[in-house]
DNA sequence: TATAATGATAGTTATTTAATATCATTTATC
DNA sequence: GATAAATGATATTAAATAACTATCATTATA
């Protein structure tokens, strides 16, 4: 059970790299190459980046990705959110049905209460604190 | 992704259960039809539990499972550490290469330090406080 | 001795995550 | 305009993990 997972971590890797480059458009095959991840998975994820608006592409030709925003305005739990199906860790043992002790069940109340805890941690930490803190 | 899986989960219900009952021994036969869990399924959390020294057995007919331990003894971090591989959320990519960044990296020291909070929290919730609190 | 229990361990199925593949659309360059 | 190089959208496959089941030996009681 990791608490972040692949998905995200290349997330902020590319975004990292992206900004310490400073170039204008990066291509996906250039970051698969310099990066070292599979050329389809890192697409992937720059698509949903761009679709989340934290990246700007230009199609075509030497086109590309590019930061629309800072990466002291991205933080690790928006980038979790995404990739994470918005982090829910909530127990409970009826997945999906409903469960006669939801609102009584102890156990979810102290799960819930971490979980809170959790989102304001990743919440504070921005790319940019990654960067810096290196 | 679940902070509490369902072995764990089904584990302090088990205790709860047998706690509540308060008779000398329970078979696992009795315990899947009163709680409605799988028989070969909750066969294999009692046995853990056994050899986890949170249960005694009594082996043949008449025979079954007893409390070994307080309610107020068994901590919430302990049933976690047991069935889910000692809760490591910890965040790496390079799973079970070495990683160059393992030391550097601050990513990895968040979760860390988030991993430590949830042990202590989990660590001073014991399975008597979870019954009284109901 | 038959029965009802656990001990030990192996095996199967389902679900989730990780990774890949395909084809249409766009844009710069020749 | 044709070609090449890029992303958009989406479908598919493969690997890993979690959930669940099954089997047979051993033990103890009636
Ligand atoms: S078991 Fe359903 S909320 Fe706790
Ligand atoms: S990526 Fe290996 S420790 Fe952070």
């Amino acid at each position: 059970m990791l608490l972040i997972n692949r998905d995200t971590d290349y997330a902020i890797r590319v975004i990292v790299y992206m900004f310490k480059m400073d170039e204008k458009t990066i291509s996906a095959r250039d970051i698969s190459d310099r990066l070292d991840i599979p050329y389809p998975f890192i697409r992937k994820i720059l698509q949903t980046l761009s679709k989340e608006n934290i990246l700007k592409t230009r199609r075509g030709r030497g086109g590309g990705f590019s930061l629309k925003k800072l990466p002291e305005d991205i933080t690790t739990i928006q980038l979790v959110k995404i990739f994470q199906d918005d982090m829910d860790i909530t127990h409970c043992i009826f997945k999906d049905n409903i469960c006669p002790d939801i609102d009584s069940c102890i156990l979810r109340k102290e799960v819930k209460s971490i979980e809170k805890f959790i989102k304001e941690r990743l919440g504070n930490l921005t790319v940019e604190d990654l960067i810096r803190k290196q």
